[in-house]
RNA sequence: GGCCCCUUCGACUAGUGGUUCAGGUCACCACCCUUUCAAGGUGGCGGCACGGGUUCGAAUCCCGUAGGGGUCACCA
């Protein structure tokens, strides 16, 4: 039988790490078995529906170049592959449970079962429906079922022994069939739940393998059931560990960014945080660090996953990150991805190696296409502003930018090895430190005194603008460096402290509500 | 709390009884390089949760304890 994994999020909000994370592991293995991968939508829960989340988490996978074999907006032949579709189909498999005895039809009301809990909890006995839906004799259940009385279907399950199935990963889980307590299967507004649909569906679509997150372990028994209830083989379960806040507790919105279109916006790139998350649990057989896609299903093993829950750690993303954007990929590919960014700045540029060579210089300093696009700004615009530090070097400066001015404006060859050369015989000739011409000589270019080599920028800069910019700066030097201003510095730092406070709450409420995966 | 799962440096992990007084990566620290900031190079800090077994030999197997996590819905 060929190899079939499917992920199934649950339509509830922002797409989530932990739904690319088991997204990712799905595919590598369908992938590294020849085998297909599916894309199904949870939607059974009406509350929680979010009309736009379908959409943005097929763009998601897309973004992340894990691309289902079968899903809802491709097809495939065992669709529909949205849940609120195949209601006909649960319908269907419940009446021949019900039929067969094995399920029966419940009518309390959400109020009963609630008092039902509260006296348990008062009786200090343990939680859980005590099957008292079992008695009422099946002809009164159908007559009140045909009268139109609320109610749901509930798989009728053993009170005594226990339910053991196979977990790829750590061997043979038993739980006490006690546990169990005949559990929902069809909900009273004609939905299925998790389990009946869940079953039914990767049963219907030959799932050969559920990999999916551990939250998931002590409800398989239910689907185990579920199958033996319907004579059905049971597909090879596979349970992931569970991606990790910072204190070990499960990914939440509450502790951690869980949305990946926030980490695409702070210029993280797919790649990237493929990798990352595959390194979650999971490590290359030959300890390789950085692999693609590709490569990881060329050499995934399953048995490779490891258990503890891995901790999501945003500066290991982060170094991956800059990893990618430095090494990984090449200097066109990370310009063609920046180029937007700078774009939505506002930056144009005549020539397209005048990008090339402002991304190869700053690339080795940034970690997101967002610290590239950031830090470019002095490279776009001659209207440089000077931070206080930068301020301080030009007021220091005056006389070599004077010299620097003249000189650079009578270099003949104006490229790396002339200005070089320049630079250093000047630097020499005035007997001082490097830093004392080339400090003020960064600020004016550049408005700050932390930026790449200044040979580098003079020569990409060009002459032009490195005269016109020593002439501002000079000219700004005259006038007595106006925008030196401590105080009102100060003000527009804390403004912008304020600004960026508001942001971050605003980019933290639009967060993400969990979306589990089945 | 019941049940289930898990447990190697702060974090991600390698390790499947002996070649390991535990290797790599991030983070951190130091030094080097250096015109700033990075990048890069070198080095350092730091761990087999604990207690019993089994064995000639245990991070690796077993039991117990502790700790962490998950789960106990007409959510998935």
């Amino acid at each position: 039988m060929t190899v079939a994994t499917r992920i199934a999020p649950s339509p509830t909000g922002d797409p989530h790490v932990g739904t690319a994370y088991i997204g990712l592991f799905n595919y590598a293995f369908a992938k590294s078995r020849g085998g297909r991968f599916i894309f199904r939508l949870e939607d059974t829960d009406r509350q929680r529906y979010d009309a736009k989340a379908e959409a943005r988490i097929l763009e998601m996978f897309e973004w992340l170049a894990i691309r289902p074999d079968e899903g809802p907006e491709i097809g495939g032949g065992h669709g529909p592959y949205r849940q609120s579709e195949r209601t006909e189909i649960y319908r269907q498999h419940v009446e021949s449970l019900l039929d067969a005895g094995k399920a029966y039809r419940a009518f309390e009301t959400a109020e009963e079962l609630e008092a039902m809990r509260t006296e348990q909890k008062r009786l200090g006995r343990p939680l859980g429906y005590d099957g008292r839906g079992r008695d009422v004799p099946r002809s009164e259940q159908e007559e009140r079922a045909r009268a139109g009385e609320p109610h749901v279907v509930r798989l009728q399950t053993p009170d005594e022994g226990s339910t053991t199935f196979h977990d790829e990963l750590r061997g043979d889980v038993s739980i006490d069939n006690a546990e169990i307590r005949d559990p929902v299967l069809l909900k009273s507004d004609g939905y299925p739940t998790y389990h009946l649909a869940n079953v039914v569906d990767d049963h219907l679509m030959g799932v050969t393998h559920v990999i999916r997150a551990e939250e998931w372990v002590t409800s398989t028994p239910i689907h185990v059931l579920l199958y033996l209830a319907f004579g059905w083989e049971a597909p090879r379960f596979v349970h992931m560990p569970l991606l990790r806040n910072p204190d070990k507790s499960k990914v939440s919105k509450r502790k951690l960014d869980t949305s990946v279109a926030s980490y695409r916006d702070q210029g993280i790139l797919p790649e990237a945080l493929l990798n990352f998350l595959a390194t979650m649990g999971w490590s290359m057989p030959d300890g390789r660090e950085f692999f693609t896609l590709d490569e990881m299903i060329a050499a995934f093993d399953i048995g490779r996953v490891s258990l503890g829950g891995p901790v999501f750690d945003l500066k290991k993303l982060r170094y991956y990150n800059a990893k990618y954007l430095r090494d990984q990929l090449s200097l066109e590919e990370v310009a063609r991805r920046v180029a937007p960014l700078l774009e939505e700045r506002g930056h144009t540029w005549d020539d397209h190696d005048y990008l090339l060579d402002v991304v190869d210089v700053l690339r080795p300093r940034a970690e997101t296409l967002v610290d590239i696009a950031d830090a470019a700004g002095y490279f776009f615009t001659e209207d440089v502003r000077y931070d206080a530090s930068a301020r301080k070097q030009l007021a220091a400066g005056q006389k070599y930018l004077e010299d620097l001015e003249r000189e650079f404006s009578i270099l003949e060859f104006f490229d790396y090895d002339g200005v070089d050369d320049l630079l250093h015989d000047y630097v020499q000739a005035q007997s001082v430190g490097m830093g004392k011409v080339l400090q003020p000589l960064r600020a004016a270019l550049t408005g700050t005194t932390s930026a790449p080599g200044v040979t580098d920028l003079v020569t990409i800069l060009g002459k032009r603008r490195v005269l016109a910019r020593i002439g501002k700066a000079l000219a700004a030097i005259n006038q007595g460096l106006p925008d030196d201003n401590p105080q009102r510095e100060a003000e527009q730092e804390k403004q912008a402290a304020k600004l960026r406070q508001k942001g971050d709450a605003k980019a933290q409420a639009a967060g993400s509500k969990r979306g589990s995966l089945g």
